[in-house]
DNA sequence: CGCGAGATGTGATATTATTCACATCTCCGG
DNA sequence: CCGGAGATGTGAATAATATCACATCTCGCG
């Protein structure tokens, strides 16, 4: 739980601070404390009053709301993202849980300090309207993948918009650099378990894709999942 | 297509506006301009690119993403409601369909019009931060609903945020002031009119709901539909 | 004031996905 | 290098929902 001292370049890859002049950067540098968080630590609780947001600087951290037996999952965030924000926003307790899925290093910032932040320097509140307004965006489009889509067709759109999103491209395709268990695709596609392990397996056996080191997906034929989609 | 002139205090109940100063709002009205629109019309068409936003005054404007034979409905916005401001923000094209579901008084602004507010406003862009903030609250608990409910559960829900959103209350319960087809809704949830017909004719049988005029509806046990969702 | 488009009500059938019940696999920690 | 927890693979039974095919209703408009 220290600051995070004198290290004002590695604020600018991250979004929120995208573009501020150095001397707000330094002074960002003054609020922001660091702190590393073990596996599988729950940073935000559900129900909870927020405090302080994170910034998230290495690991991914998965946003979920918890039910009797079935957790959502409302996404999974990686380096540069921003989480917990919106409850520092608008006052509300938080609205889902995130909890870390490696060891991870967290910048945090509290209420007021954010506040001041977004009062005082108005390119950082227009990188925040960019980023929520994104996030709206993505919101809505997976909104209309559950009306729309059958299972395949979403584990497909959520495969592409991870590729998409974090993919690393190779050889052999893109792969995905995210921990992504069939339970994880289930949370995130609002379906069972074995119903994702159906669409997984035949693709595997398309060689369309392929996992490895049990976790890690490469999407070889990302045409062949477009067309599960829209 | 004229501008709204010397109406400054109209402004005070739209949220983007709130708490602005009398000469901020008094530019804003040199910014604003005014158009009613008739039944039905398309204001804003999906993947065309976006140079306005707009705010409506009265009537409700239904966002809807247009697929064959299904079409996803993302919202039904009402007064004070900003529309179309995302495509203006992150300059992407348009991602949804917006047409006017009664004639509708709306006013709008251009792209620069727009940008040059937020960035000499500081407060709008802190406005606008809280609106989005809230638009991803929404949309989150939606994709929730859509992961864990089963038809009836999102119905429920679905009338439930409408009454809590726009409901009028009444000494026969609370009354929803929107046009709300059977089809509407299957928009809204992800489903088919027939199941939502099922839903809500139980609901009436039992007392729980009316409809009056055809698409009025009215939650008479607002209790009874909550135990349907969470 | 009557007609017609759009909206609602309702079953029978078809389809899709969940649930349940296992067997198997594989990585990590002791 | 072994044991076990968590992850994956798979089929059969069951439940939920879509689809189809109508009949009926009702408001708005000519």
């Amino acid at each position: 739980m220290m600051n995070i001292e004198n290290q004002p370049d590695s604020l600018l890859p991250i979004a929120l601070f995208a573009g501020l002049s150095l001397a707000h950067r330094t002074r960002l540098c003054t609020l922001l404390h660091r702190k590393t968080f073990p596996a599988k630590a729950v940073v935000i609780l559900e129900d909870h009053p927020g405090e302080v947001a994170y910034i998230i600087q290495s690991g991914t951290v998965k946003i979920s709301v918890l039910g009797d037996e079935i957790d959502t999952i409302l996404a999974l965030l990686g380096p540069g993202e921003i989480v917990g924000e919106m409850s520092l926003i608008d006052c509300m307790s938080r609205s889902a849980t995130a909890e870390t899925q490696e060891e991870c290093k967290l910048l945090w910032i509290d209420r007021s300090a954010f506040h001041d932040c977004l009062e005082t320097i108005p390119l950082m509140a227009m990188n925040l309207v960019g980023i929520l307004s994104r996030r709206v965006r993505l919101a809505n489009a997976r909104i209309q993948s559950m009306a729309t889509l059958d299972i395949d067709g979403r584990v497909a759109r959520q495969l592409l918009a991870f590729a998409h999103e974090y993919g690393v491209p190779s050889n052999e395709g893109v792969i995905i650099p995210l921990r992504l268990t069939q339970s994880d695709l289930a949370g995130l596609v609002g379906s069972s378990r074995e119903s994702v392990n159906h669409a997984i397996s035949s693709w595997k056996q398309k060689k369309q894709i392929s996992v490895d080191g049990r976790y890690y997906i490469t999407i070889h034929d990302s045409a062949a999942l477009a067309k599960r989609c829209g």
